[in-house]
RNA sequence: GUGGGCGUAGCUCAGCCUGGUUAGAGCGUCAGGUUGUGGCCCUGAAGGCCGGGGGUUCAAGUCCCCUCGCUCACCCCA
């Protein structure tokens, strides 16, 4: 046992992993930035009063912060989220709106973790202030959908829902909380404590106990604005002609108080473990204000990096690979010419590898086959006395000898026309 | 935070119920299989305080207690 672990429910991502965790971020950039979104990277702990608009009846805020005081006596918490951080950085910057950004990176909270569930987990995600049209709405959610299609995963399916307005959501919950105290007796315990902190979450319940309860209760449409149902129906209407699929669920609701309007989920239905929500988000308006800033329209998502990529191997999509080589340079005389030779191999852009101390050269081209190099370049005692190196496809194809000076262009013609 | 399952080689696991000589397998790693050449095959090697601590016993990987960790479910959420 070694003296020291990760932490619990933190963990290392190592190779390859660590670089299909990349490719993930990469695939991600490249379909919200087509859509005109900008990168921001914010600190990964703030003034704990930010994360506190989070709603005070959530566990997020009450039991799963990270949060300590520094060294100058500030009271400061490790980010469980980024959407509030991205409405401070507004309130504190003001910028142009629309203000069109995306993120990638960690997250804290206080949780036990099991699969899909981590102390420090990433999320990427996209926030968009400043605009209160129901077609951005079905913008962001096609971005979202877009990008578990470039994944490859095809067993996604979009909830969504709306919370009314500010207005529509309290006199919802009122009656909600209502309805549901008039059945306490039927309900779980536990959910008759959740009643009592925060109502709208014994929606959220799985235990067959409260089932039939739930079943009956009010459904939020009831209480819709004329504008609030407009805006939902927008919504729903844009998708239909972005002919993206979507089940409306009453019952989604998510887990932050901030949420206003439009609310949606992808959940996943390849994954049979309890964490099945690969991502959500919805609208937000009144955040920006809770924060200090101008009243201000926003909304975004976030999309769980864990879950999404377990989700992708449980439909053998988006698989992690290791990197191949282009080219190993084998080197029985020292090592001195493949050290030069493979600097120059990478000057001229390829992946070029060679092997460490002074190993035989069968043991030198095990590891160039294991590197799934294209080509071996071999400099053995009778190369280095002729200024020559042998050039041998890794394919089984006829190895040659070539001057040292030609190699390189050599290696470069075979690996081009070998991708 | 609550409850169940599990911790044996780098990885996946057997052995534990029915304590008893140097704790095993597959994969991986490394080295060989005659003159300077990979994959397949063969041989060999390295690698384990059997998660940690305490107890029972002549004897503990195996039984008991505690503890730490992982895992699944609940809670909650991505």
């Amino acid at each position: 046992m070694p003296s020291f672990q990760t932490t619990p429910g933190t963990r290392d991502i190592l190779p390859p992993v660590a670089s299909r965790w990349r490719a993930f971020v990469d695939v991600f950039a490249v379909v919200v930035e087509r859509a005109g979104y900008e990168q921001i990277v914010l600190p990964m702990f703030e003034d704990l009063g930010v994360f506190q608009r989070l709603g005070d009846a959530t566990d997020v805020v009450t039991k799963e912060m990270y949060d300590f005081v520094d060294k100058g006596g500030r009271h400061v918490a490790l980010r469980p989220e980024q959407t509030a951080g991205v409405c401070r950085a507004f309130v504190q910057h003001h910028p142009n709106v629309p203000w069109k950004v995306w993120y990638a990176g960690p997250n804290f909270r206080y949780e036990k973790a099991q699969q899909g569930r981590y102390r420090q987990f990433d999320q990427v995600g996209i926030e968009v202030l400043g605009v209160d049209d129901p077609l951005l709405d079905v913008e962001v959610i096609s971005l979202a959908h877009g990008f578990y299609r470039d994944l490859g995963l095809r067993n996604v399916e979009l909830h969504v829902n709306s919370l009314g307005d500010t207005g529509d959501r309290a006199r919802y919950a009122a009656a909600l909380a209502a309805y549901l105290r008039s059945h306490e007796v039927e309900l779980s315990e536990e959910s008759r404590a959740t009643l009592a902190r925060n109502p709208l979450r014994v929606l959220d319940s799985k235990r067959a106990e409260d089932r039939e309860v739930v079943a009956q209760a009010p459904s939020i449409a009831e209480f819709f604005s004329p504008a609030a149902g407009a805006h939902f129906a927008a919504v729903q209407e844009g998708l239909a002609l972005l002919g993206i699929d979507f089940v409306v669920n009453d019952r989604l609701v998510r887990g932050l108080d901030y949420y206003r309007s439009t609310t949606f989920e992808f959940v996943s239905t390849a994954l049979d473990a309890a964490q099945t929500a690969v991502g959500g988000g919805g609208r937000y308006d009144g955040l920006v204000e809770d924060l200090g800033g101008e009243p201000t329209p926003g909304i975004g998502f976030a999309i769980g990096v864990d879950r999404t990529l377990l989700a992708c191997d449980a439909e053998s999509v988006f698989p992690a690979l290791d990197g191949a080589a282009d080219v190993f340079v084998v080197d029985t005389t020292g090592g001195r010419t493949a050290l030069r030779l493979s600097a120059q191999l990478r000057g001229a852009g390829l992946r070029a590898e060679r092997a460490y101390g002074a190993k035989s050269m069968k043991s030198q081209m095990k590891t160039a086959n294991k590197s799934r190099a294209v080509v071996a370049v071999i400099i053995g005692d009778d190369e280095l006395a002729r200024g020559v190196a042998t050039v041998r496809p890794m394919n089984g194809g006829e190895q040659s000898e070539y001057p040292l000076e030609a190699v390189v262009a050599t290696v470069v013609d075979i690996v081009k026309k070998a991708k």
